[in-house]
DNA sequence: GATGAATGAGCGTTCATTCAT
DNA sequence: GATGAATGAACGCTCATTCAT
């Protein structure tokens, strides 16, 4: 291992430290009110060496998306394949969202804005991540149907309706207190989305 | 009619044209990409006088929300009110919903935003129009609790589902050209979830 | 008596109150921080109503200084005038003096400031009061030096010295709080500068 | 000497040019008249970089005021030490005073302004000052109490008189050409003020 | 004449980006 | 490579002045 590994290495980690600064400020408060300085003091360096790993603000808000999202879909993809049958399958991816929602709420808030404004490339990805989710979802419905246990409707509406619908986890403000509680707020929403696709006379 | 309403008639006009000038910019391009000079550019005025009408640029985007919700809200009760059953009472309302996601996209991604890094009062002001918006859903669904055909879950679930279920319409992106259609976009997610939380045996 | 005079008669009532609401506002706060809105206000008329009678806020300024240092003059020449021999007549006229410091201290230092900032015929003007007032104060020195008990001196420096010792008064922070009367003040001011140039053996 | 002595001392350098250039600046126009872009353009530097040595603008005006005033009580201090008797301390005092009011005319102006428009901090600085100054020639004089030349009168009152008395220099324009002679000026009003407080019999 | 709505030049301040060390 | 001092374009906001009514 010769100086380029360490140099590599050393890139590397101040590359992650870049990325989970920014993800974090950008997160809290928005990609116009953090400053490049904030994110290079809470990564520990100077600022500008923050410009020696991205070419600008954008570019640096850019790969903090995709490198979180990127994990997001390793995740979402690992759940989606473990589990029984389809419904536990599908239990699990959205727990997996679930979880990305509780953890880094606000990164997902700042997912939904509309970043065309941004960069047109950003938007792009970010529609193509909305596009593999959704159809991990729907492969999932899919087996149902093909099981027979679920109508053989367009999948691409309950999947989607599954994904927004764990939004719901986010507006606490909504629920009383006593009825806020992520994991039967997923029960509820598969319960009703599958059920309302449920082949008459089959059971839950 | 006096002067005073001709000054008042032209304070309204102007203070009307500058939200909408100010609600197509925050829209097209965000609260930060937009400047004060081109709102009172597109509204036809100088920089000043969108100062003699509104106290900051703060002030004028919580307005334009403000004014833009208060509409929307005025829609939705109306349509909520309107109809010979709940069913009827529930699409009519859902419909005012896709209404103004079709013809506002991108102000209801503007309303998505986590406005707290704008303004505390405005995001208290938001998460209230969720609640209003919210309680209308519950008590049309709790209509067909009363009447046996729904079961009598917590409504605020099945409530939100259908309301968050209402932005497919907005990820064309997501559907097969032949596939998306608002109309039925909306009939089928009723029919899910109103489906996912009927009385067995009751039909639809 | 015609149209015209009750004209003329409104307007000099106008012109006054404009420049009393203006003096009063820029000697409490400054001429960069009074707004020509303000004065308006103050002196209950429009906004632009202020621009038939003065042409810019400069102007205004100018005959703000202009008229209230003419009521000084007069005042102060007036009490100048009075006395049974000139220890009263200077005593009159710094009592003159004092009054003014007293109840306009704020215009006065107002006065102090380096004008020439704000206009060179501003500048003279005030020049030319300090003049006036100077000389006035001299021509009482010089009746007590013809009477034998003042030195025959410059009458200009203790002119100059007794008009100066008056803002003593303005700086009741520099006094213990018994010590500070402007009465008592202005009597050891003139006893001192006045025994200070006494020709020897004469007496107080 | 190492980086940081470098760093330290570029650092001095620039803050010490900026203070110099602004000084100047306000001085000649006063506050509102000068404009941060001429202090930098003033100071050979860019806009920005101001802000990186003073937060505002006001700052900037404070800490001129209060470098120029420290640096004038310094000089205030050293020269009042200096001198075989009080009479001589007096005149090495007054002297330094009349020097900056006349190299720094316009300076001294700036301070006699009410301040209290711009901070209420400065204006407590300004009034800490003159305190500062006043007990300083009031020890000289309370000497020539002790030493049973002068009369034990408030030794405030001819303090303040010496000290206001010297702003007679800065009136060029009361004096005839031939009189003006900020040195004999000075003597004179010496002379004046402890003749006027001269206990009888005691000579010059 | 009186008004006050409209104006826009002007300024203080911010912050992404650069570049000399 | 790493740094942070320096920069200046950019923008929100103010307010003296104008002018249509």
């Amino acid at each position: 291992m010769g100086k380029e590994d360490i140099g590599t290495d050393r890139k590397r980690e101040r590359y992650e430290s870049i990325i989970k600064a920014a993800g974090e400020l950008f997160t809290r408060k928005g990609f116009h009110d953090t400053k490049m300085e904030e994110i290079a003091e809470l990564a520990g360096i100077g600022k500008g060496t923050v410009y020696e790993y991205f070419r600008s603000k954008k570019d640096l808000f850019f790969d903090v998306i995709k490198y979180c999202t990127s994990n997001f879909l390793d995740d979402f993809k690992s759940a989606a394949a473990k589990g029984k049958d389809y419904r536990e399958r599908l239990d699990n991816a959205l727990s997996v969202l679930i979880r990305y929602f509780q953890e880094s709420s606000n990164f997902f808030k700042l997912l939904i804005k509309d970043h065309r404004e941004i960069d047109e490339k950003l938007y792009e990805w970010l529609v193509n991540v909305k596009i593999i989710t959704a159809k991990i979802v729907q492969d999932i419905l899919e087996e149902g149907m093909k099981a027979g246990e679920l109508k053989p409707v367009m999948p691409v509406i309950p999947a989607l309706m599954l994904l927004e619908s764990c939004r719901l986890v986010l507006f606490r403000e909504l629920f009383k207190e006593d009825e806020y509680d992520p994991e039967s707020i997923k029960v509820m929403v598969i319960d009703i989305v599958l059920n309302g696709i449920r082949v008459n006379g089959s059971r839950t």
